[in-house]
DNA sequence: TCCAAATATGAACGTTCGTCAAGTTTGAGT
DNA sequence: ACTCAAACTTGACGAACGTTCATATTTGGA
């Protein structure tokens, strides 16, 4: 009689839920140092204080443990929006504040900046842990007659693949930062917003972001 | 008197005209069938009749020669894009129809598909050596009332973005390619049309584009 | 206490990019 | 026609890195 549930974690899998977790810290840090193409599997493994052969325990690829990365920082941001907006009533105006906070933060957060290549992952990474978010407000906006964006998962991967490329511009210093609410204003326009419609929105004043905590 | 004009070429021009094209095209291929990933320095040498070394002498490093190879699949879609659209008189059709032959052309041709990961260089190859094109129907639009984009930079660069990236979705799998009309429908949206506007100028008949050279 | 299965380890492997010292070609000057 | 310095080519080599694998260790039930 094998239960599935509770089963109060034995030493194996409390140790494998440690390395793992060590892993990705410490991938996540010396990535963000880096970038990925810089970080070392020795290095990684080595201050997540396992062996070199051990990750591979965890991850298929370096790839893969990137990716792993990726999606916990999209997480990790998703929540942070998520209790800031919470208050608001509009769903078209949440979906705003998230565009420009992952456009701010990928821009001016040195730790992400690191990861802006690989921006094809990171898109992803980002339509897919972000996307339950952003298309719920797409959808919820669209039903109340603020956006006309019914294909809201169409919509969301463009704004994702939009955002990235654009803040890896920004970075690259070929787009002005001040610039961030016109890029905005433009991602609005997707959803079926008229140019005014969406500089309004983009232009509303924003509450702030709590910093990351750990 | 040195001229910088005429001077017939002598053998060294011509060898290193000679090699230089002969090692984009010997990259084009293996990285068209390979990946840039895939393709290895040597065999590129090889297939370009050169030593190992001679690649270094003409760029950088790989990265950099996957950067020319890219650049100059760009400049010659712009130019098969041109021979069509020249007898157009709307400036935004010609722009309607550039992204779309881009997006098609990146999903469907094999050669293209192989170049997708890596996107933000080809991203950003396209910006540049499409813009010239790109940015001046934005314009002419814009100064015309099709289009409310004056500022055309911004709006190409967001589109280079997004139309690399939903290529990379949909050669994944994750959209399907019958909806690229709604993808042109929602990047003529950032130009300021309004949805109906933009659905009518993505779904005019189109002419064929000319196979390419070679 | 013992044992088989699961997991960790780090030395070793194979691959690849980029460098460099040595060799070859070029064309202007004599 | 000959000389020579500059420019270019070459392929063997160094270094770095991702990944593998034989061996050692740990685990938890019998």
């Amino acid at each position: 009689m094998t239960v599935t549930q509770p089963e109060p974690e034995g030493r194996v899998a409390r140790r494998q839920r440690r390395n793992r977790e060590a892993l990705i810290r410490s991938a996540r840090a010396i990535m963000s140092e880096k970038g990925i193409d810089g970080a070392t599997m020795l290095e990684i493994a080595e201050r997540a204080d396992v062996g070199a052969g051990t990750v591979y325990n965890y991850f298929k690829s370096k790839d893969e443990l990137a990716v792993a990365v990726l999606e916990e920082m999209m997480s990790s941001l998703s929540l942070r929006i998520e209790q800031v907006t919470d208050t608001f009533e509009d769903p078209a105006q949440v979906y705003a504040f998230g565009i420009r906070t992952v456009l701010e933060t990928a821009t001016r957060d040195i730790r992400w900046r690191q990861l802006l290549n690989r921006s094809e992952v990171l898109a992803d990474a980002m339509y897919r842990r972000m996307g339950p978010y952003a298309i719920r407000d797409l959808k919820q906006a669209s039903a109340a007659g603020r956006f006309q964006a019914e294909d809201a998962e169409l919509v969301w991967r463009l704004a994702c693949h939009a955002i990235i490329g654009v803040s890896l511009s920004i970075t690259a210093g070929e787009i002005e930062e001040p610039r961030i609410t016109d890029v905005v204003v433009r991602l609005l326009c997707m959803t079926g917003l008229d140019l005014a419609a969406a500089t309004d929105l983009a232009t509303r004043p924003r509450p702030e972001l709590q910093p990351e905590a750990g």
